[in-house]
DNA sequence: AGACGGTGGTGACACGTGTCAGTTACGTGT
DNA sequence: ACACGTAACTGACACGTGTCACCACCGTCT
């Protein structure tokens, strides 16, 4: 066991035929006994004989090999974003994975990164998974569902801000979020709202239904009180939002939906070195609820978002894998409500 | 095109024996022609006819078949932890992702959720990686690297706070971050240090050795003015950091270290809330220079952690896979240096 | 004594691919 | 006239596994 660490390289991999010659059997006899298969009876003595032929030779089966005699797999495909994922999003991706490794799914990440859309699409049908589980960014295009069908996917499922032509689709509407934002601002009196839209590319996917959503929100809020709605492109860092504040009081503003908490966070900041008061002077109102959003002073507003637990994601997985001919669902979910704090 | 977009289930994946037949031509000269296999000539007309056959048919190579035949894949196992991750550890994993994708390697994150170490290792090795690389936590046992080896794994990493028999390692003495907290401290005049150490399980492997650094810190750093080191446990919500900064009179500290900035952010505001003040009661420090120390008042003082860049984690990784044989490495890396802001 | 049925196991094929060794067909040199 | 080289292609095997149909053996019943 302690001896020859080292040149352990050029051994070759042990399969089936080793552990059934070790064993004295026949590799049909191994297959039937490490796989438990109910339908063959093999003798006790016989089980044991192959059991721990395998434990000595340290045999693993190749799931290469298997699913290829199978003709079909349990994996399922989840390929991963570019764009940096908020704290919300990582959290909900770990759930799903784990509900799906319940149901006996084999969960894999994989990576496009730098690939066209189409290019993608067809490095993730060379794996050959039984489902493909798009979450956020779409990156799968019409044509793209239809080469993962062709190469055997029972199931394309994609969960994002809009819909993809072919795929079963858990339409995130994205301006319900902005929707809650704005008519909690409008509740407030305020009626001239800036909106905060990241500069970084990837999440204009989220941003622009959010903006589009508090427009929206704003146009249906009644003619009574006609409010304004003011697009604002800021970046992730400090100077940017320095930049923004700095030019704050020329905009005539009197609140501000930034698109989520760390952005609300980073431009409240920005606002108060620059001396403006909030929420006396400006109201702000973040997005997703983080637990950040609580510890600044004042406490920052947010909008909650109810995502689908990965329970239910993975049994929708799971239902359409069974019966992939069902009808194309689409799914429109989230539900988001305002969470009034101290900052609006 | 456009018909039959629903029954295309029980249509049979199209295979290389199908464009074959589709072209007039041998299944090898398909392999030929679609590998681009420069050794053999195949003349310009055939060629276009193969790739039209496999255009009209969506034909998409079966990556399972492939490296079943080859005998090797340019598989890249990433394990992924079941533990929150930060977003240093996030950004840092994309960045090794993609400079391996650039190697031309595919990276296919597999989460080992729910099982036990050497299940998980069994689990990564009936899909034959050519190489694993096991990121921060270890959950990979002696064992475990054995049995990956045995499977065909020329490469096995482990990037943490300490290693594993068998496996490359890449150390990540998590003591230097600790031990670069406390000498800014003990610089800054600082004698009783309270060490905060997170109530979740699996970042005590972090945890442990950050407090280990503080201690070593302070018991090396001179007779002249003895200091002393308070472990303190507190999880990640607002009540456990209130509890705490509730009883901090008590304790009689004068500094804290609190494991890294998110930890410090929340103690630093309930500290606030209860009255103590930063940094003239109590100094506070973190640790992962994060944007959000920088927003804090007082700003954050924080430890900077030098990681190793994506690309040089990736090149690793393609040394060793091409010379498996080679000495079993263990690099120490990560350097740590103190920002002190005014937190401290 | 021969038919019968159950126990315990095996031989052989198929999955989709890459590649080596051959095999045509054809022009060329002596 | 015949060997020879070469361009262009093909037949067949191997990779490791799951499973179906079949087989040998042995005890039992009529």
């Amino acid at each position: 066991m302690s001896q020859t660490p080292k040149h352990s390289a050029d051994a070759p991999v042990p399969t089936s035929t080793d552990v059934a010659r070790l064993a004295g059997v026949s590799r049909a006899t191994v297959s039937y006994v490490l796989n438990d298969t109910s339908a063959v009876r093999i003798s006790e003595p016989t089980r044991r004989r192959v059991r721990e032929a395998a434990e000595e030779l340290g045999y693993v089966p190749h799931a290469a090999a298997r699913s290829l005699r199978a003709g079909h797999s349990r994996m399922v495909l989840l390929p991963t974003a570019h764009v940096p994922v908020g704290p919300l999003y990582s959290r909900f991706l770990n759930e799903v994975q784990w509900a799906l490794r319940a149901l006996d799914y084999t969960v894999v990440q994989y990576g496009s990164l730098g690939l066209g859309a189409d290019e993608a699409a067809r490095a993730w049908a060379e794996l050959r998974p039984v489902a493909v589980l798009s979450l956020g960014e779409i990156g799968l295009t019409p044509h793209g569902v239809r080469v993962l069908k062709r190469s055997g996917a029972k199931a394309v499922i994609t969960l994002g801000p809009q819909r993809v032509e072919g795929a079963h689709a858990l339409v995130m509407d994205q301006r319900a979020v902005g929707s809650a934002a704005a008519a909690h601002l409008l509740e407030r009196g305020r009626r001239a709202i800036g909106v905060v839209v990241p500069a970084e590319p990837g999440l204009d996917l989220f941003s622009r239904p959010r903006l589009a959503g508090v427009r929206k929100a704003v146009s249906e809020g009644g003619a009574d009180q006609p409010a304004r709605v003011e697009p604002l492109t800021m970046a992730y860092d400090e100077e940017s939002a320095a930049r923004l504040a700095a030019a704050w009081r020329g905009l005539g503003l009197d609140a501000v939906y930034a698109y989520n908490d760390e952005y609300a966070q980073l431009l409240m900041r920005a606002l108060q070195d620059a001396g403006v008061d909030v929420p006396g002077e400006c109201a702000v109102v973040g997005a997703d609820d983080l637990l950040l959003g609580k510890l600044l002073r004042p406490r920052l507003s947010t909008v909650h978002i109810e995502l689908p637990t990965g329970r239910e994601i993975a049994e929708l997985v799971d239902r359409v894998v069974r019966d992939p001919d069902g009808d194309v669902e689409r799914h429109d979910l989230m539900a988001a409500h305002a969470i009034g704090r101290e900052s609006s």
